[in-house]
DNA sequence: TTTCTTACA
DNA sequence: TGTAAGAA
């Protein structure tokens, strides 16, 4: 039985830190009768995980759930890997920002107007970053996501080709042994999955904790991350290959285009990107297809359509060219299409 | 001497 | 979380 003072320089805190841990309820050491607290080897185990996770920048209420629910530490620390990303790319995008504001400064000199408009610029990309939600409810929808894949939609069926489709992805990335691949929006991860008999190492990403944690049992040697296109959970240039299937829809046009800057910062130089998804050519491919279903009266794919994001294929080759890319696109169908692009 | 509690920064 | 003060 230690007491406090003893406690605390073992552990390399101070006794007010100790005190405060059990004030919010993280521990509670036995009191003897002169009300000093003391401590087992227990608690000086509990402790330290304590410290360890607050080290790493967890809130005590979230330590405190996290010791609660024993079994999940992983779980908690792989969201708060994901909070310090983004905190990371927070601060890098204005750090971007706060060079340009002192370039514009040097060069000439009235430009209050300037440096307004960049940190509006900033304003809106930090809203966009973190403004990410789940409008569909991915976390309900992971336990019964395979079997919904395989039933086919009444008159509208999203998932025709998809199993070409992935192939598709896979054959034209050619993940090598040894290779980092990120998949974006894994869900249960049956893209990600297909780089692993390839000797690929695969991080699976997606916003959805149910997602993850369906992926994980199919697939235990997927690395899952908590993420999303606008800010994903690896570092620059860290990324041999990214793949992304039925996901890129989920995010607006002007998203899209963030999304893609931010595939290019995880990926390599020379590293490719496959992107799968629901999507229309171009500008009067969507005209077209949309008029085609207006004629045939078929609501469940006007409804679909509207619910969701289909990007412009065009623009998505465009901003790739604009980064330096070289891209090949493929169509599966009228509205399944493949983007692969070369760094 | 040591720890405790409470208040406040 | 650090610091301070009075009490046990």
């Amino acid at each position: 039985m230690m007491k406090i003072k003893e406690v605390a320089t073992k552990l390399n805190t101070t006794q007010r830190t100790i005190r405060f841990y059990e004030e919010k309820g993280l521990i509670q050491p036995d009191k003897g009768d002169n009300d000093y607290r003391y401590y087992t080897e227990q608690h000086l185990w509990k402790l330290q995980t304590i410290l360890s996770l607050r080290e790493v920048g967890m809130s005590t209420a979230q330590i405190k759930k996290t010791l609660m629910s024993e079994e999940e530490v992983g779980r908690y620390l792989n969201m708060q890997r994901s909070a310090l990303y983004e905190e990371w790319l927070e601060i890098k995008d204005m750090i971007g920002t706060i060079d340009q504001m002192i370039e514009k400064n040097e060069d000439q000199e009235l430009v209050k107007e300037d440096i307004f408009a960049l940190a509006d610029q900033l304003k809106t990309l930090k809203e966009k970053r973190k403004g990410w939600q789940d409008q569909w409810n991915f976390d309900s929808q992971a336990r019964g996501y395979d079997e919904s894949l395989k039933m086919n939609g009444y008159r509208f069926n999203v998932h025709e080709n998809y199993e070409d489709a992935l192939a598709k992805a896979i054959e034209s990335i050619r993940p090598l042994k040894g290779e980092k691949g990120v998949d974006i929006g894994t869900g249960t991860g049956n893209l990600g999955s297909k780089c692993l008999p390839l000797g690929a190492h695969v991080i699976g990403v997606d916003q959805s904790e149910e997602m993850l944690k369906v992926c994980k049992e199919k697939h235990p040697d997927i690395d899952v991350r908590n993420g999303h296109f606008l800010a994903l959970p690896v570092m620059d240039g860290e990324a041999d290959f990214i793949t992304t299937s039925y996901a890129l829809h989920h995010v607006t046009e002007q998203e899209k285009e963030l999304a893609l800057r931010e595939m290019d910062r995880i990926l390599k130089p020379k590293g490719r990107i496959a992107i799968v998804d629901l999507m229309f050519a171009n500008a009067h491919d969507r005209a077209r297809v949309i008029k085609g279903f207006e004629e045939e009266g078929n609501q469940e794919a006007l409804y679909a359509i509207e619910d969701e994001f289909y990007a412009d294929r065009s623009n998505l080759v465009e901003w790739f060219k604009q980064l330096g890319y070289t891209v090949h696109t493929h169509s599966f169908n009228d509205i399944l299409h493949m983007v692969y692009a070369e760094k």
